[in-house]
DNA sequence: GACTTAAAGTGCGAAATGGTACAAAAAGAA
DNA sequence: TTCTTTTTGTACCATTTCGCACTTTAAGTC
């Protein structure tokens, strides 16, 4: 039988949770992205959280299923709002500018320091001695190159670029600037530093301004 | 007094080493290079190096100094391999294809799985706590620019890039693309994947083959 | 052969780490 | 009020980890 919810805010059971696993989750993901997988305790995500290691692993499983959830929605939200940012109603340029600017930003922001792209500041390291990690974070790349690819083939059959452009290759440039940025992110490029980046590459694509 | 070394192979006084201090370094860092600085114990970096614990602190000091050591001698290694492939006798497009072609294969390497770029597979990662690791890293990101501008300038005046070509973008976007280049081999991807990104690099300066 | 030097090897200890068993608490349901 | 349900909180355990004191070994030197 399917329950009717008739308003939001129906409690169910037990005693109530302290801080709800949405955001529980956003706090570890803050966690893992300033020291890395390896080196954040469950101690260090238990202070982070404000849940103790039991209520982390009856919300979230052990350590990795904490972290591969962070990773898994770190990604969702990076192919969501590039999607988003890519949009086809508007010039390329614009929509490059919007893409990078953007990046620029969240890279160069943090607490403790930039602390760059989630998956390229913590997956990466892990992904060797982890397949599960390495498969998602490729997984994650390879979505990221085929939508610069689908926005550029776009953008070439509008005219916006030379019908003999090379679009799997300029897309790949794409995420690889986006990687760029957010390794000089983290070892502490400033907004303009990283910015410039971007810059270059949509200079590179589109032309010079 | 200077001490005169009649023979290469002068014995030192003591008990001698059982593994020089040169391969010893080598092995740490590929033990650092698989599983990250965090997850690599000193266990770890004993059985990888044929050194107990001991001989490890006495030869290099602790944890940290030993991958700053490994950190170093990376960095090192990659500007001085980047600066005798740049050579300006060659055409530029000689030199990029070598320069990528070369990282293409390293990166791909490893015995457990590809491993990339020591720098971007370790140290991005511990960058943000680590001022020391992460000025290292920002010193060899900086430096590698300076190398693909200088280059590229001499190209420039040599005819072989237009006039109006933005170098330290350019050079910007080569950095980039090496790093792209790690962050995907890390990811598993094969070395046609990770070399097409150079390709792509070197047919956006050089012009398509 | 006795002495010195420098490295290897053994073993310890304090702290941190991941993980869990079990009790206490806070809510709704009966 | 009593029972159920679900989460929090406490305490604990086994293991790992880093680091070091101390002994032993292998050489050269006198």
């Amino acid at each position: 039988m399917v329950q009717k919810e008739s308003q939001a805010e129906r409690r169910p059971r037990g005693r109530p949770r302290k801080v709800d696993p949405e955001t529980a989750l956003n706090r570890a993901r803050n966690a893992f992205w300033d020291t890395g997988y390896a080196a954040t305790s469950l101690d260090d995500l238990s202070a982070a959280t404000g849940l103790n290691r039991p209520s982390l692993y009856s919300s979230f499983g052990d350590k990795q299923a904490l972290y591969l959830a962070s990773l898994k929605k770190s990604r969702a939200e990076l192919t969501g709002s590039l999607t988003a940012a890519l949009k086809p109603e508007e010039p390329l340029r614009v929509a490059l500018e919007r893409v990078f600017g953007a990046a620029s930003l969240v890279y160069t922001q943090g607490e403790r320091a930039q602390r760059g792209c989630f998956l390229i500041g913590t997956a990466v390291t892990e992904a060797v001695a982890d397949p599960e990690i390495r498969g998602e974070l490729k997984g994650a790349l390879d979505e990221i190159d085929a939508l610069f690819a689908a926005r550029l083939a776009r953008a070439r059959a509008a005219g916006e670029l030379a019908p003999t452009a090379g679009i799997d290759g300029l897309a790949k440039l794409a995420t690889a600037t986006l990687n760029g940025m957010a390794v000089r992110a983290r070892a502490g490029g400033d907004l303009d530093t990283v910015a410039a980046f971007g810059e270059a590459l949509v200079d590179t694509i589109c032309g010079p301004r």
